[in-house]
DNA sequence: ACCTGAACACCGTTCAAGT
DNA sequence: ACCTGAACACCGTTCAAGT
């Protein structure tokens, strides 16, 4: 009887690890993700991984990389500027959304690599958007920071629903109902709110800040 | 020689415990708090802690209640409502500058009590704004989102910031010499924005942001 | 009711040893 | 060069036992 599992036949290489790293994210959430799981998916030990990555901060990492790379090669190029940058963000509200871990570790490391590309698309869209020179690079900051935010929040909430049982509606109703037992004179708006909240779809609000957003630049022309 | 640590003459209490881990989180940073580290600060033992707190989550969703809810207490009511939101936002993304720890907090749980009061008073500065009921809490959605989107991306700053050795102004130099190396016909506006990224300054870049808002929700009236 | 601290079931990471 | 897996130094959390 061997003492020792099977070597694996195929060389392990950082792109492999990565990859599975993202496929046991998506599955089980942050949590999900250990060493030991990493060995177990990929049948190999400690030492394997840390030859080709150098600690669960630079896994994390490569694997937000992969999938921010992924959905920037994916967005078509479109004519219209406007029009590109809701695309753009929605492509990412989107991808941060499948992958809730994404916009946790986005939110931990904001200078990535991969956010180059993203700062390159949108401010260059703003650009083509005619934003005043002395103002554009307020507006590219502001717009990121407002995508990934509110896609970085979203994730939060699917985290939340995937990690428990409830499923959306659900958790919806619960908040809403808290909401709408509020005192009306102390929480006027909130229990306004609560009805809306309801009812509103998370993709829609999120385009809907973007456009209060793109209205406020086009107002600096 | 007695076997067991003298046992506290003052009891214990949930807030008592609060503040030493908020003290903990400041000090250290979100790896000091540890129940170790709590139980040697307040000379008591894990139970004790374990009485008044369901779990380290708990702990942590807390004491970020206290600190916003000091913030939203602070935050001096103005006339102007215009005003009366920049204050408020800029009162939010200091806090947050203040305790890192908040940010990241806040964005892995967004719908925590404490944010209550947060949409409450920025709703209803939105309101006095005469912003127009269809569209009033997709911009408040929004604004809140982007003021705990930006706070959390600079807490993460922050953190990068005190965790490490370096300075801000070292930091951004070199984050700015990688853009700036950037083949300009490549990454154009990501090469232009390396000498703004050196100069700028994070809380007006963060008002600008939320000026831009404005502008935006000014063009629904 | 409130507190103590040994013990348990996990982590990430290291490193001597293998091929 | 690349890989294995026992071992180490931590975690959060539990719980029988104390006051």
């Amino acid at each position: 009887m061997a003492k020792r599992a099977p070597r694996r036949t195929d060389g392990l290489s950082k792109e492999v690890i990565v990859q599975a790293a993202a496929a046991i994210l998506d599955d089980g959430g942050e949590a999900a993700l250990t060493f030991r799981a990493l060995t177990a998916r990929l049948s190999t030990g400690y030492g394997a991984i840390y030859h080709h990555v150098a600690n669960k901060s630079d896994l994390l990492a490569a694997a937000t990389d992969a999938v921010i790379a992924r959905v920037m090669g994916d967005a078509v190029v479109e004519a219209e500027p406007r029009e590109a940058l809701r695309t753009v963000s929605l492509g990412l509200f989107d991808a941060i959304d499948a992958h809730p871990w994404v916009g946790a570790q986005l939110s931990r490391e904001p200078w990535r690599p991969a956010l180059l590309e993203v700062y390159e698309r949108i401010g260059g869209l703003l650009e083509a958007l005619e934003v005043p020179e002395r103002a554009l690079f307020d507006a590219a900051g502001a717009l990121v920071n407002y995508v990934l935010g509110v896609a970085g929040q979203n994730a939060a909430n699917a985290r939340l629903l995937t990690d428990g049982e409830g499923d959306r509606a659900a958790f919806l109703a619960t908040v809403s109902a808290q909401w709408e037992s509020l005192a009306p004179e102390k929480y006027p708006f909130v229990h306004k709110a609560a009805a809306h909240l309801r009812e509103h779809d998370d993709r829609e609000q999120f385009l809907a800040g973007v456009d209060l957003f793109l209205a406020g630049v086009a107002t600096l022309r």
